[in-house]
RNA sequence: CGCGGAGUGGAGCAGUUGGUAGCUCGUUGGGCUCAUAACCCAAAGGUCGUAAGUUCGAGUCUUGCCUCCGCAACCA
């Protein structure tokens, strides 16, 4: 089915407002969004380019008590440095705004009313924990305790972050408000579901059958989610931050944050134009959205329910998703602050925005995992920006100057070997237009960079400065020719390299081109005057580079030593208490990995009864074999608990490490198996 | 047998509906000198993770296995 569309409207993810952008959103999400929106409207097409702040949720609302201060606070901070940052690199939204904005409130109450009114949700009640001295609901992190797994005191109600498991809060053993520290009792609370399970048969169709040419990773994750069976899922929440529930009898709930993102693209929409509904309602609009693989689901499959459900909108027709881009061989994380920011790259490289566009297009996660390296980054500068393009414009720019006194010369009568360079100029156009429409920037950028090498090959064959010696007829020709080609590499680079587009369009000293132009050797009439080029690019030194990498790996240090605080002493404990426990020492007899687990080791131990299984959670840390034969201290009367099948029976002592690292205690001198650890 | 993605010359990647393996960078040799020692040409370098199967013919289809990355599970 080919759909004709009049219109194309380009949404790219929400970043959350609790932190600024790093590279990683913006090869993900960013540059090919910005990128696709820049080629339609230089091709005349009607686009809209969408973005704004996801400014919701309980980790803000919880990063801003933590630091004293109103949720509001902590994101008017984000917001701001979020969108200079995308300004700097200049992504060309239409629209930046944000979700603490009145028309998404008023937008996100009314899609949720509209829904509540057509019966598109199911209500629940459950029993949720509540803080009867704050008078509110304990949502997720609101809730702290200790951890059923690993003992952890501190255990959020959606996660344990000591052993990383996820919960619920009914699972923590002496639950806390994370408000007030008081004990939180049971109360009967009432949500909203969207029946994600009553739309699985249209999102089937829409998706596995009708939507095969998206993305393998993409189609295979919406796949494996359908094939699994979709649940219910909630739309609100008992929180104070977020857009409450509209309706009476909810007071307290707000929306939840997945139901009020997307929403945001609307709001959003709305904010900019009054003919928003052109763009969300008519079928001959073409909805992308732009997101990083970890927002498949939610792109492809609940949003898309919530847009069906109030029929009236139309459904994206692709959700061309990226993978993730580490950094140095780490996963880039902000809590780490293993990252390079984007408000920090410039500050350290200022006015080199496109070479970190051009990098990061080159390298993007377009189907699997890439590797951001500073080396990497150097050698493309160095070899490709610098060295191919522009070099070449320089090259062109310097001999028509020299020879024509910077004036285009006259095009005399082309040899077979100028046809043929044209030829294989088109040839490369329509390659790359067909790359661009299919969301692959990354083999577009290549066929670009061949266009200069293209002139690069030209300038080296016909040789323009030996033919000044002897026919500047001839010389005149090829200079024309090379300047043609200087504009049509301003139009070309347009979309990738943004900024380098404007310079070299002062350089020919001609802003009005479009893409429609690409191609023709007329772009630039005879006699037309050239300014004085600069450079386009420089190179970058070892020296520079060098200073990135350590400024990272210094960062890195730094935090993980201001992040070593030993834990806050927990309460005391009477002397029977203690004696309560049975701490051994026994020795390994056989120690193997537990199968289809990551995590969990086998020990056979001699503790001088006839020995015993114990499984521990080390396997990350531990060749099995390397313990063999050591001694080690266990609680022998904890009470025996299956794991994957296989019972347990006692616990391995082991310290942990601030960076997470587990170490197995040792006795320092060899005892007895079964000796007491008093 | 939990789900998905990926395994192609030193590095990073293309390989569309199956027909004797390409690109960029790097390396080596040569050429040129207009250009930011940049550019151009040539060469070396791959049994396309592995085993089997379908086929006249498979990197490309089927199956088993191995490895890596996410997610899920696992952490007494």
């Amino acid at each position: 089915m080919n759909k004709v569309f009049n219109r194309t409207l380009i949404t790219s993810a929400l970043p959350y407002a609790n932190g600024p952008v790093h590279i990683g959103h913006l090869a993900g999400v960013y540059i090919p969004a910005d990128i696709y929106a820049r080629y339609l409207r230089l091709k005349g097409e009607d686009v809209l380019f969408i973005g704004g702040s996801d400014e919701h949720g309980v980790p803000i609302a919880l990063k801003a008590k933590a630091e004293g201060v109103m949720p509001q606070d902590v994101v008017d901070k984000f917001h701001y440095i979020i969108k200079k940052s995308f300004e700097d690199f200049g992504i060309s939204f239409d629209i930046y705004s944000r979700t603490t904005s009145a028309t998404h409130y008023k937008t996100a109450s009314d899609f949720f009313r509209k829904l509540y009114e057509k019966g598109e949700f199911v209500e629940k009640t459950s029993e949720q924990y509540y803080d009867e001295e704050a008078k509110q609901f304990l949502a997720d992190r609101y809730i702290t305790g200790k951890c059923p797994h690993c003992g952890n005191e501190r255990a959020y109600g959606d996660q344990c972050e000591s052993c990383g498991t996820s919960l619920s809060p009914l699972d923590l053993i002496n639950p806390k408000s994370a408000i007030n520290g008081s004990v939180p009792v049971l109360k009967e609370t009432k949500h909203w579901y969207l029946p994600l399970d009553q739309h699985e048969p249209w999102l089937k169709k829409w998706i596995l059958e009708d939507h095969k040419e998206w993305k393998t990773n993409v189609y295979g994750q919406c796949k494996s989610w359908l094939d699994m069976g979709l649940q219910p899922r909630a739309v609100s929440r008992d929180l104070d931050w977020g857009v409450p529930v509209p309706i009476n009898g909810a007071e307290g709930k707000v929306l939840y944050v997945w139901f009020d993102a997307p929403i945001g693209y609307i709001s959003n929409t709305i904010e900019l134009t009054d003919e928003w509904e052109k763009w969300w309602k008519h079928e001959d609009t073409k909805l992308v959205h732009f997101i990083g693989k970890d927002n498949i689901v939610f792109h492809c499959i609940v949003f898309p329910a919530m847009l069906k459900a109030e029929g009236s909108f139309i459904l994206p027709e692709n959700v061309p998703a990226n993978e993730f881009l580490n950094l140095e061989g780490d996963k880039i994380s902000t809590s780490r602050n293993w990252a390079v920011w984007l408000h920090e790259y410039l500050e350290d490289f200022p006015g080199k925005q496109d070479v970190l566009r051009y990098v990061l297009t080159a390298n993007a996660p377009e189907t699997k995992d890439n590797d951001f390296t500073w080396k990497d980054f150097q050698a493309r500068n160095n070899n490709e920006l610098v060295a191919v393009l522009g070099n070449f414009v320089n090259r062109a720019m310097v001999l028509t100057h020299k020879y024509f006194e910077g004036r285009i010369p006259v095009c005399g009568e082309l040899t077979d070997y100028d046809k043929e360079t044209l030829t294989e100029f088109a040839a490369v156009k329509s390659e790359l237009e067909n790359y661009l429409r299919n969301y692959r920037f990354r083999e577009a950028l290549k066929e670009a960079m061949n266009l200069a090498r293209i002139g690069n090959k030209y300038l080296a064959d016909t040789e323009p400065w030996k033919l000044a010696k002897t026919d500047m007829i001839r010389t005149a020709t090829v200079l024309n020719i090379s300047m043609q080609i200087t504009a049509n590499l301003a139009i070309v680079f347009e979309p990738f390299l943004p900024f380098s587009s404007v310079k070299i369009k002062q350089f020919i000293n001609e802003s009005n081109l479009q893409w429609s132009q690409l191609g023709q050797i007329d772009l630039l009439s005879s006699g037309h005057v050239l300014n004085r080029p600069e450079l386009l690019f420089e190179k970058i030194e070892d020296e520079t580079i060098e200073r990135q990498v350590r400024k990272l790996l210094d960062t890195k240090k730094a935090n993980e030593l201001k992040e070593h605080r030993a834990k806050p002493q927990k309460n005391n404990v009477v002397f029977d208490d203690f004696s309560k426990l049975d701490i051994r020492v026994g020795k390994v007899l056989e120690c193997r990995k537990v199968p289809k687990a990551d995590k969990l080791l086998q020990f056979k131990l001699d503790d001088g009864l006839g020995g015993r299984t114990i499984l521990s959670g080390i396997a990350e840390h531990y060749n099995p074999e390397d313990l063999v034969g050591k001694q080690v201290c266990f609680i022998a009367n904890l009470e025996p608990r299956k794991i994957r099948g296989i019972e347990s029976q006692g616990m391995i002592l082991s310290a942990r490490n601030t960076d997470g690292g587990l170490s197995v205690v040792y006795p320092s001198k060899e005892v007895l198996p079964g000796s007491e650890v008093v």
